[in-house]
DNA sequence: AGCACGCCGACT
DNA sequence: GTCGGCGTGCTC
């Protein structure tokens, strides 16, 4: 039989050509088709996949000819993916040791069955004007601006840190490199964080270029998603922002790739293909042979240290624009200070308040947690109500009327009685969230009109876009919210940020958390006195001579960070070493348990190699799996995914056990 | 991923 | 006696 299909394959191939195909789905290696004639690399084609007819990619010239090799059902009429991108796709799937047809899917989601539409009216991509109007930069600015837009005239790679503090007025400066690249007729990426939220950088661009600029992010409909991607395959959109998926757009002709707030760590994709946008992002401008912008005013540790031992040059903005000062901040003792009983808001920060309001200027208060209070508890017999998925306490939400579960989508009324000793009416709210901020602030301030922005209540950029009229035109006095309010905005009139709970994020073993608590409260304090008032900021904490709120205190960022950088070099800790994470997850517990002891005792071991775990996850219990860790931890110069891959290559995992690897892992839940 | 095949429960 | 649950396995 061998035989005979041989030759069968022998004789069909002297009259057609084998190619290879990656397919969009969890295959790591192409498969072989028959074609009547060789097709480029990037080639879009319809080929039968079992019962099915799908869309796949052509990979290459197939190595193998003793596979049984069907004929491409189509070749689409579109222009193949660039090679830069099919190069990006090989990578990442190397790095990250996702299946390489997984990555794939990344790059072409959108739904490619439907040509593109035909002449749609509202095609502007690709009218961005460089000369629309030219900015008005300080001179440090202007020197900033220079030095990048040569970066992107001598087109080659190079990253770029641009560290400025808050208002300095970064994203002028970077808008200029966007215009350059366009100048050059090529094409520019900036990332953002959460770009459906970024209302305030789309203004800013549409004044700069007169256009807004292409849009990329998850909650596009399906047909925007569509012509934007053949927008930017067709060299017809020149810029585009976006979420970090935007990197696997098919740019023919990248010029300048721009990480905005390289810093945050939504920047991180957690689920799925595991990566790291800004890292990525640099990659993906390595292969494009054009220059890497990462912007901050509150660098990662990583592109700090990178910059040190240069690997990446270094731009600094040290003054706001326009002689606006920096806001003076100022701890507010709770030990010695405390709120009210049942209250949140200390004597200090109500009184700012009221001076503030009585100024007739606005004032933000920052929590960092959605709802009314997170844990609801039994006065009567001190029982919690948690989530039957998750190992997480249900948070309540008073504006919906129900019980919520933050990890996965499951939601409760408040029940009438306790569950476990059935009283009535017993439940008590532990804690604040900004609802339960709001109800505190509208009891102390009758008169003062208050606006709670979290993404529960403002889900969407007209709804972003809406808030932030409002308080421009000054119908708010104050706002309360979340991380949602940290970044980009620009009130004029907002002249005290106070941090309701600065001690909220330090709790927990994790590796960056106080880095990440040093940058977002420095970002929310960059919101008080952008203008010419000077601005206050509060931070509420029971510990204010912890080193984070030493760092916001002194405003001396890069003190800490030479802080952060002594405690992590001498174990290894990134960015002085490298870490792989494995999170094992099955429906049963002990599934879990015996393959997580299965992986720790073949863990590699090695010069410089340390294995920990098996344990329990942060979130013991997710979406009803339950999860164990382990943490590879490496010296820098070791190649930690032949390691990974070789240790998950002599296990055998059953089919009902689940192991993710997450390369460069920031979140430790 | 999606789809088929396959072997055990409550129903027209 | 069938419809249908989702476990297992395969797709060039």
């Amino acid at each position: 039989m061998a035989g005979l299909w041989q030759a069968y394959s022998m004789e069909v191939a002297s009259r057609s050509t084998l190619i290879s195909v990656l397919l969009p789905y969890p295959f790591d290696q192409p498969f072989t088709y028959l074609a009547e004639a060789a097709l480029a690399p990037g080639t879009l084609v319809r080929v039968p996949l079992g019962p099915r007819v799908v869309v796949g990619v052509v990979w290459g010239t197939a190595p193998d000819a003793s596979v049984r090799a069907k004929p491409v059902t189509e070749v689409l009429a579109l222009a193949p993916l660039p090679a830069t991108l099919l190069a990006f796709i090989d990578w990442v799937a190397g790095y990250t040791l996702a299946k390489r047809g997984d990555v794939l899917a990344l790059a072409l989601k959108e739904n490619l069955l439907h040509q593109p539409a035909k002449s749609r009216k509202k095609c502007n991509f690709g009218d961005a004007d460089p000369a629309h109007a030219g900015p008005q930069l300080s001179p440090a600015q202007a020197s900033a601006a220079a030095s990048l837009r040569t970066g992107v005239a001598t087109k080659g790679f190079a990253v770029t840190l641009l560290d400025g503090v808050t208002g300095s007025g970064k994203t002028e400066v970077y808008l200029e490199a966007v215009a350059e690249a366009l100048r050059m007729g090529r094409q520019a990426l900036v990332l953002l964080p959460e770009i459906a939220l970024s209302v305030p950088f789309l203004q800013r661009f549409t004044e700069r270029f007169g256009v807004p600029p292409a849009v990329w992010h998850s909650q596009l409909t399906p047909a925007a998603r569509r012509e934007t991607w053949h927008a930017v395959a067709q060299g017809r959109a020149g810029v585009v922002v976006g979420a970090r998926s935007a990197l696997f757009l098919p740019f023919g002709q990248l010029g300048l790739v721009v990480v905005d707030e390289e810093h945050e760590s939504g920047f991180k994709q957690e689920e799925g293909v595991i990566y790291h946008a800004r890292d990525m992002a640099v990659v993906r401008a390595r292969l494009s042979a054009c220059p890497c912008v990462l912007v901050s005013a509150t660098p990662s540790l990583e592109s700090v240290e990178n910059a040190a031992n240069g690997r990446y040059a270094r731009l600094d903005l040290p003054a706001r624009h326009g002689g606006a000062v920096l806001p003076t901040v100022t701890a507010v003792d709770l030990r010695v200070h405390p709120p009210e009983r049942g209250r949140f808001l200390s004597p200090m920060l109500l009184s700012a308040l009221r001076e503030t309001l009585a100024r007739g200027e606005q004032a933000m208060l920052f929590l960092n947690r959605r709802g009314y209070a997170p844990l609801t508890l039994c006065r009567h017999c001190g029982h919690r109500i948690s989530c039957p998925h998750c190992t997480a306490w249900l948070v309540e939400h008073r504006s919906h009327l129900r019980l919520i579960c933050h990890h996965c989508d499951y939601g409760t009324p408040m029940p009438p009685r306790c569950p476990a000793c059935e009283a009535d009416h017993s439940f008590v709210p532990i804690g604040p969230g900004v609802e339960r901020i709001a109800e505190e602030v509208a009891e102390a301030f009758p008169e003062a009109r208050a606006l709670v922005m979290a993404s529960d209540v403002i889900s969407g950029p007209k709804q972003a876009a809406a808030a932030a009229a409002m308080i421009l035109a000054r119908q708010v006095d104050i706002i309360i919210g979340t991380q949602m309010v940290a970044k980009g905005w620009h009130f004029p009139h907002l002249t005290l940020v106070g941090v309701v709970d600065a001690d909220l994020g330090l709790a927990g073993g994790d590796l960056r958390a106080g880095e990440h608590t040093v940058q977002m409260l420095h970002q929310v304090a960059g919101r008080a006195g952008r203008a010419q008032a000077p601005g206050l900021v509060l931070l509420q904490s029971f510990a204010p001579e912890h080193p984070v709120i030493a760092a916001l205190l002194s405003g001396d960022l890069q003190a800490f960070l030479v802080q952060e950088a002594a405690q992590r070099r001498p174990g290894h800790w990134p960015p002085y070493g490298r870490l792989a994470a494995l999170i094992v997850s099955a429906k049963e517990e002990r599934l879990a348990d015996q393959m997580a002891r299965a992986l720790a005792r073949s863990a590699p071991h090695g010069p410089g190699v340390t294995v920990l775990g098996p344990a329990p996850a942060p979130l013991a219990l997710l979406r009803g799996r339950f999860r164990r860790r382990l943490l590879l931890k490496a010296a820098r110069g070791v190649a930690v995914q032949g390691l990974v891959r070789d240790w998950l290559a002599g296990c055998e995992i059953p089919r009902n056990v689940r192991v993710e690897v997450d390369i460069d892992p920031v979140s430790f839940m």
